[in-house]
DNA sequence: TATAAAATCTATCAATTTGGTAGGGTTTTG
DNA sequence: CAAAACCCTACCAAATTGATAGATTTTATA
């Protein structure tokens, strides 16, 4: 499951993608345009600037704006900046790699190799799913 | 990522699949050959057993032993018995459905169609990983 | 240059979930 | 009848989650 944090984050996204080009929103404007708490929405907004998926300028008539094309923001960069792996143990995970402890044998553990399946799967439909096609209900 | 009962019982399932045919398995053989704590485990057999996977024989000499074909115990049960939805929001879950309370639009929230793609592509790829599959490696 | 508006930073917090452990019952045999 | 095993209920510490609060910095402009 998604947490909060990842949906308010593709929320927050969507509605600065439908916003006019060179539009600045302000963090008060998302917050009520897409029903997400104002000071929640704001360590999002400042985690989605370090995953430059957004800029900011700081100041009166300050805000959030994509620097990111909404054809290029998938689900799987939310997912994983927010959520962590996509895999369904450290095991079988790409970006988020870790060994499993409490396998026995040294490389491999029973469930790795179809978990990695399943991580291909979802990876490769989560990466279809675009902010912009998101959009186009 | 799968919980780490959902993850014990699916090695224990493997163990109990692995054993010959009327081999009952007491808990602290699945545990010492799976390596899971043992009591933690016992945990996790019983709710197999509510689940209907396995099933037990008290007493002396008793234990567990499968009660269904390791080639219809699919991955996805599995987690939907310990870890719930499949879908990554309620609202794009066909098992586990909730509406979302912070979308504004009457029935459809923005991501829920995305999610819902997203859903039966996983879930897909979760029915076709058996405990038989991942036994032959 | 003062001020208002906005992002940014740091801390805190309550509730929930997770990953167990403890300590017994209860049931079924040898 | 006692041992072996399942079965049940409670508890617990640590981590995570979903926020909130308050102070600080930056910027535009009157």
């Amino acid at each position: 499951m998604l947490s909060h944090k990842a949906k308010y984050a593709l929320k927050a996204l969507l509605y600065l993608a439908e916003q006019d080009e060179n539009h600045i929103s302000k963090t008060i404007e998302i917050a009520d345009g897409a029903n997400i708490p104002k000071k929640f929405l704001e360590q999002i907004l400042l985690d989605l600037k370090r995953g430059r998926f957004v800029s900011s300028k700081q100041g009166k008539f300050g805000g959030y704006y994509l620097i990111k094309s909404k054809n290029d923001i998938t689900l799987a960069e939310i997912h994983r900046l927010f959520d962590g792996a996509i895999a369904l143990l450290p095991c079988a995970s790409l970006n988020f790699y870790e060994r499993c402890l409490d396998c026995k044998t040294e490389e491999e553990c029973s469930l790795r190799h179809g978990l990695m399946i399943i991580r291909d799967e979802t990876l490769k439909a989560m990466q279809n799913i675009t902010i912009a096609s998101l959009i186009k209900k």
